[in-house]
DNA sequence: TGTCCCATCCAAAGCGGTTTGAAACCGATT
DNA sequence: AATCGGTTTCAAACCGCTTTGGATGGGACA
């Protein structure tokens, strides 16, 4: 059933049957209800294929996701940011389109969407550094969200994220606060833009204590439990061990206790360890009480934010990049307590 | 650029060019290379909207997630099974829609995809028993393969899927070769497909071995890691605790872990585990040696596996049911070892 | 009664490709 | 020189919708 059968049927022009479905006022009332009448009794659904050629836009968002070869972003995080987002997608009537691509393509697959207009916007996920794709995306000339954001980018752009620097200063002046002042640092890749500030709020809260950083407890590598576990693993190992971690994430968290119930130790009591939680709806710090104390920021809700302010810009492109940063909750779970007194007694 | 500037540039008609680039026999090899050339310097590319309309084609592949309020499909897993079909996808040149829907209307959007021809074909995602939409793909008429299988419904279907049954067969009878008796099973929810298969090797390596089961033994929940947690620890917490527990996923095998470590014992001297193990790109089973001992199967390869299915179910729809069965190795971790003594010595 | 203005509806021209049916061309054959 | 078959090209229709630019008809008003 297309229009011009429905039109034929209801002894209508396809014109007034297009402009009784899609609400113009130059169509009678009376008109209008049989119109929507026997749409819905015809279960009529205009041809979305019609539609986008006709009008020229897509009614899609495209996320592009570079595999394998780099570094892996198919990850239970970025599963839960397309979920908060295609969620904002369908109750706005978007689709969205996922192009998985070997990431020696990926420049050409922004292109490519935008060339074949397939897509109206798109959200580019985990900014680096000085992240090219920026420059690439103004070139380009569609609308775009970072979730993230580029240090090191002069170009203006619209982005979403969590306030990653507070959030890991503030866990580690609460470990301070604890007595803690070995503090191992399992953090994220850091050609990634959040492990940069992370990174960054780390070491000034170890600073503004006048505690000097020590690199053998500074590690980055991917956000898995099994780097997780070795970076932990070798900072218990030094001879002169750190007494708390910070984990990127809940999984790096989970490599950590690992490594920490392998040697025998005791979360909470024998070290501290405070990660960040993406409140990943498969992986949930817990139930009432969080197994682990944690910046706790959803992912989700970035998603579904992200996908909102995307939607605004492709509506309306002349309106400015946009931002919006989201703090994150420190959470006390079972995983942190005051510092251990040193093993040898010392008075 | 489109199809009528660049046929202008050339003094060709649209029509010549398209067939030019497009393969078709009846041009001029000299015509076709100029055309070619002409392209690519113009940097044109066919617009897909017009593609799609013209050809009556989508050029993609929908998935329909349904969300939240019966249960979550988001996971890791589902992740790396998009992450396999998006490979197969853009490879071939098709698009991945995903619609994430609230669960209430997911049949509703297997039906617009189809009614509004977004999508040439669709992937069904956990099936369960008796699972009703099968009935109503064939209902929507368009061509579909589902990952996992729906015990119950006797429409012919094409589906790619692990076998369950006989993976958790072999684990439980590992197990009992170790000497085990009371195994638990934490498993997924049952009323999923895989789920029941997976329950129905376990009950019958038992039975096979004259072990009558316990329904305390048995749990079927979420594949969190809470749940895991929750399942592990009540059978630990019996007055006759298991000796071994049959975990239904990584993240399952982590909670249960981490209730086992809790009460003081080691995996695989107190305690074996065995998991099934989707071989997460995110959540690899340890490095060289595996933490658990797992039944494995990639999750990732079924996701190519399906989309190929798929891709030639669309090109030649003509083509009956298709059916893959993929069988999981039986990997030895350090999680699983002899039955342990019983406490008070019998005999 | 004739005009004018609205409200309402419609024919036709896109959107940018594919595809059908026919025309133009060319060398070979009679 | 006329005919023919095969190759190469093209004009136009079509996919199913939106949208522009009228047309139509009826009531208000002079």
């Amino acid at each position: 059933m297309n229009l011009k059968e429905l039109a034929a049927k209801l002894g209508l022009s396809p014109t007034t049957v297009s402009r009784a479905l899609n609400g113009y006022p130059e169509v009678n009332e009376s008109t209008r209800e049989r119109v929507m009448a026997a749409a819905k009794r015809h279960n009529y659904r205009p041809n979305t294929r019609a539609i986008r050629l006709a009008t020229g836009r897509a009614f899609a968002i495209g996320h592009v996701i570079p595999l394998a070869t780099r570094h892996e972003i198919v990850n239970p995080i970025f599963a839960d940011f397309i979920a908060g987002a295609g969620e904002t997608y369908s109750r706005n009537g978007y689709d969205m389109v996922l192009s998985v691509v070997p990431d020696e393509n990926e420049d050409d697959a922004y292109r490519d969407l935008k060339a074949r207009g397939s897509v109206d916007g798109m959200i580019l996920h985990a900014p680096l550094m000085n992240d090219p794709r920026i420059a690439l995306m103004h070139d380009v000339g569609l609308p775009f969200v970072v979730h993230g954001r580029a240090t090191g980018t002069d170009l203006p752009y619209s982005w979403v994220d969590v306030n990653n620097r507070r959030a890991f200063l503030r866990a580690t002046e609460f470990l301070l606060d604890l007595g803690h002042t070995r503090i191992g640092l399992v953090n994220g890749l850091e050609h990634m833009d959040f492990a940069i500030r992370r990174r960054s709020g780390y070491v000034g809260a170890l600073g503004a204590r006048g505690i000097t950083q020590d690199p053998a407890l500074m590690s980055s590598d991917e956000m898995t439990e099994v780097a997780g576990y070795r970076a932990a693993g070798r900072m218990l190992d030094l001879p002169d061990p750190p007494t708390a971690l910070l984990a990127a994430s809940m999984i790096s968290g989970m490599g950590a206790r690992r490594a920490v119930e392998e040697r025998g130790m005791e979360m909470g009591r024998d070290i501290s360890i405070i990660i960040h939680d993406d409140d990943l709806s498969y992986m949930k710090n817990g139930e009432d009480v969080p197994i682990f104390t944690a910046t706790r920021s959803s992912v989700r809700e970035a998603g579904r934010l992200a996908a909102e302010m995307l939607l605004a810009l492709v509506q309306d492109p002349t309106m400015g990049p946009q931002t919006r940063m989201l703090e994150a909750e420190l959470i006390i779970g079972q995983s942190t307590g005051p510092a251990p007194k040193p093993a040898i007694p010392k008075g």
